[in-house]
DNA sequence: CATGAATGAGACTTCATTCAT
DNA sequence: TATGAATGAAGTCTCATTCAT
């Protein structure tokens, strides 16, 4: 399948130093192949992204709807994206490294997108506020920021370490994200709470 | 100068985008000037690349050595950091799309330095543990990753906004970030504290 | 039908820069269709052009055999040529453009066809030489250039304004033809003649 | 020198048919200096055809500027015309073959050039009808076609011959025309009156 | 130092044609 | 008949780099 095939070489080689070719030959097809379900090289990586940024965002709004407190509505969202980088983290180290890091290229074509999903994080921490749950003298949107970049910060970690995470790693620093945003680093801040597993990810 | 032309086009167009000649024309000289300086179009952003960097982990080294309270530390690495965007948005822009974050290309070549980066911070971290200032049961370079992550989120942001930062923003996300990393999210934890005015940052 | 597909789209974009998936798509079939009945692009030119140039080669030859002036002779052919331009204008755009000027291409291919319509009107030509009802010191075959050329050049321009052309300037241009190559532009020169309607046409 | 190799390599495969890499083997010079010059193959086309049309264009307008009789200055543009294709029968070739009569292509592009050229034999015409030289009862750009049309028609057939043209034949072509389009066919028509040597061509 | 003409590998993309269904 | 997935040759164009001047 070419658009599985996409994911390996855009993860391999990068989307800028991977020709056609080479999706071609992963995927065992002619490369004229690639042509007759894609317009573009650019459209293939478009397609990738909007595809399961897409199931993101939805996992997001469901994290949000749910009637959970706000540490576990952080820890959904934190388990969807660090369950989606074990189920698939070629396609995740292609989404971030290509795409919602790409300010000059795919990044600016997909701005809206992505701010979606800091929007609706965002959205998580200001109801939380509302409820005299998260402090009100924080910025939710910087909240937000803080929470995402804390994400792909980890994320980017473990790409560029390009080795397999254990399922172990991934829980336990679903964990430590929660209790870093939430409780911060001092010692008088609040101690971690326990945490429910996570049920869906990005891939299944 | 071609250095800062380069910084100005791989801001604007993108590494991949740009053309040595587009270098040329932005620095006002024939493009086979460029080789006269620089062997090729990659040393350009590896030199770029390196000479702030260094510049930066110096400034990590320096806010450990101080004797101040791991905030205080803390603050002056943002405070550095954010003051280099403040004062070149386009080679902090170029370095974080291009190289930081590039993982299949500059970012890998250049990881040892990187990496350097996050083991100073998580220094920084490990020792306020040991002086039982922070809580000890985080991992240190996790807490580097979650304060790194950060900072590198909101200049991404900027980045994508592509709009001029006011001095006042800048201040105010200095004490968010410390903010934010040090005592977290939740109402029970600790207040923020004052802070003090850094006084140096990536780019004097 | 495909050859009527066919002709809509090597009018409208030419031969060279259609697909063949344009003419499939015109014609409402798939394009493996179109290998079912023609062996190859190029054929169906060939088969578009070849069907209806013995038509006219046999317009041409009728002309001659009539037992009428000259002058009726030609005003037969320039009628019928104009008649078919008239019914079906892009058919003899696609012929003009594609093929009889096309001196690298189906031109060189269909060469000979080509020079049995000047060698037709030749003949008319010749024979009123022989009459005495055409001037003796011209040649035969100038005189047939002549008239072709004329003829070509008012279908050319009409396909370069590309509107529709009425059959009332399509009479008065049949008429303008005959008396401009008999009559010549000197004020001296003979006066038009009345002239008979042509019956047939190229495309009936 | 590009152009001259482009001039050959288009007479004699066909703009559409020839590559860019034929044109710079021509010329002796690897493909990528054609792009040093030219920023595309249909560029090229454009180049050759605009500098040479431009000159026919001032000639024709030379000749209605002289104080000739029309037969007069009919003759110096044919004479143009016939002496240009002498001087560079393959770029003569290439101007027909793949602008004047390209309808779709290069012809659309270049409509209003083409058409300047038509309306410059018309005035000539005009004149002539105004000075009682020329009858009235014809339309002068229907007239501008008719020669024009035969000029064309007569370098078509050369270029299909695809052999050398003589001088003698040249100019014998030329008397043919002017007295063809100025007496006509006719056995009562004028007679061809004495010519006057042209002195300038299309590509001196 | 400085220029820009020249090179050519290499990338994307197109599309006529084949063929299994 | 009819479809459209699959092929791959071929073509345009880009651009990093070299080098004579």
């Amino acid at each position: 399948m070419i658009l599985g095939a996409a994911v390996r070489v855009f993860a391999r080689q990068g989307f800028h130093t991977c020709r056609v070719s080479d999706i071609a030959d992963e995927a065992g097809v002619a490369y004229g192949l690639v042509y007759h379900y894609f317009p573009s090289k650019e459209a293939i990586l478009d397609t990738l992204f909007l595809e399961r940024w897409d199931v993101m965002l939805t996992a997001i709004a469901d994290a949000d709807a749910a009637s959970a407190p706000p540490r576990e509505k952080l820890r959904a969202v934190a388990s969807f994206i660090l369950d989606s980088y074990r189920h698939d983290p070629e396609l995740m180290k292609v989404i971030i490294v290509e795409v919602t890091r790409a300010a000059n290229t795919f990044g600016r074509t997909h701005l809206g997108k992505i701010r979606e999903a800091y929007g609706g994080i965002a959205r998580i921490v200001k109801r939380a506020q509302e409820d005299g749950q998260f402090r009100g003298d924080v910025d939710a949107s910087f909240a937000a920021q803080a929470f995402y970049g804390l994400v792909e910060q980890v994320l980017t970690t473990w790409i560029f370490e390009d080795a397999p995470v254990s399922p172990t790693e991934i829980e336990r620093v679903k964990a430590e994200v929660v209790q870093m945003i939430c409780g911060g680093l001092e010692a008088s801040a609040s101690a971690p709470a326990p945490s429910t597993p996570a049920t869906s990810h990005l891939l299944e």
